[in-house]
DNA sequence: TCCTCATTTCAACATTCAATGAGATATTGA
DNA sequence: TCAATATCTCATTGAATGTTGAAATGAGGA
C-alpha cells in the first residue's frame, strides 16, 4: 500500500506514543484474528475509554483496522498500511542512497527469511 | 545501528511534523556533506529561530548529526540512525509474520538495487 | 581588539494532545 | 421491550509542543 505525506505524518505522530506503540505491539503480535478492544485495553493497561481513544488515532492512520463482532469491536493490525510507512520511510530516505536502504534491506532479509 | 524503545518514540515523534519531515528529506538529499543550518531554514521555509528548535529534536531524536564549519554549523542526514528506526519498525511489526517485511524488501531492491 | 555574521537560547503566547470520568450508542439475550 | 455488556463520545483539565521576536553566544576577519 502507498501512503502519502500527510498519512505517514499521521502515523509517525501515532508511533510516536507509548501506549499507542505497545498496541502496536501487541495486535502484530495477536496476527490477523485480532483482539477486542476491551482486551488491547487490558493488555497494554489502560482504560476503555482511553484505548478507544487511541485505538481511533491509529485507525485514522492507517496501522490498525476494526470490525464488529457481536457487542465487540475487534481491533487487528494493518499489515498493509505498516508496510507503506516503511516503504515511504526507505523510499523517502533512499534517493540514491544505498546507506539507509541496504541494512534495511539486510533486516528484511534476517527476519523473513 | 540498533536503536531503542525510547529513542524509536522520539524518532518517530521528530517525524510526525512536517517542518522536521522536509528537514530530513533535504538533508538526505544534500548528501553527507550536509547544509549548514541557515540554508536548511530556508530550503524548509522557516526563521532560523524556529529551524534551531527543529534541528536540535531532530539531532537528539539521532537522525541527523551536526558539525561546526567556520561560522556555520553544518547539519548532515545521520544514515545510520535512520537505518535504525527502519530496523526497530521492521523487527517490531515482523514478528513471526512476512507480510510487513515482503514488501519492505522488495522495496529495498527495488530502490537500492 | 572590535565588529559582524551564524546560530542558539530564552520568554511569552497560542495550539495541540492525553487522561479522566460521565453520559450516549449499539448489540445481544431474557 | 428491558436489562446487561461493550464501546464510543464529549467536556474538562493539565501537560507538551510549536511560533515568534529579542537577546546572548561563539567564531572569523579588519
Amino acid at each position: 500500500m502507498k501512503i502519502d505525506e500527510p498519512q505517514a505524518l499521521d502515523a509517525f505522530g501515532a508511533l510516536s506514543q507509548p501506549t499507542r506503540l505497545k498496541m502496536v505491539r501487541t495486535l502484530v503480535v495477536a496476527g490477523p484474528d485480532g483482539l477486542a478492544a476491551g482486551a488491547v485495553a487490558e493488555a497494554v493497561g489502560t482504560s476503555s475509554s482511553s484505548a478507544s481513544f487511541h485505538l481511533a488515532h491509529l485507525e485514522r492512520a492507517g496501522l490498525v483496522q476494526s470490525r464488529r463482532a457481536a457487542r465487540s469491536i475487534v481491533y487487528s493490525a494493518n499489515y498493509d498500511g505498516l508496510a507503506g510507512l516503511v516503504q515511504f520511510l526507505m523510499q523517502d530516505c533512499c534517493q540514491g542512497r544505498r546507506e539507509v536502504c541496504a541494512p534495511a534491506a539486510q533486516t528484511a532479509v534476517e527476519c523473513c527469511a
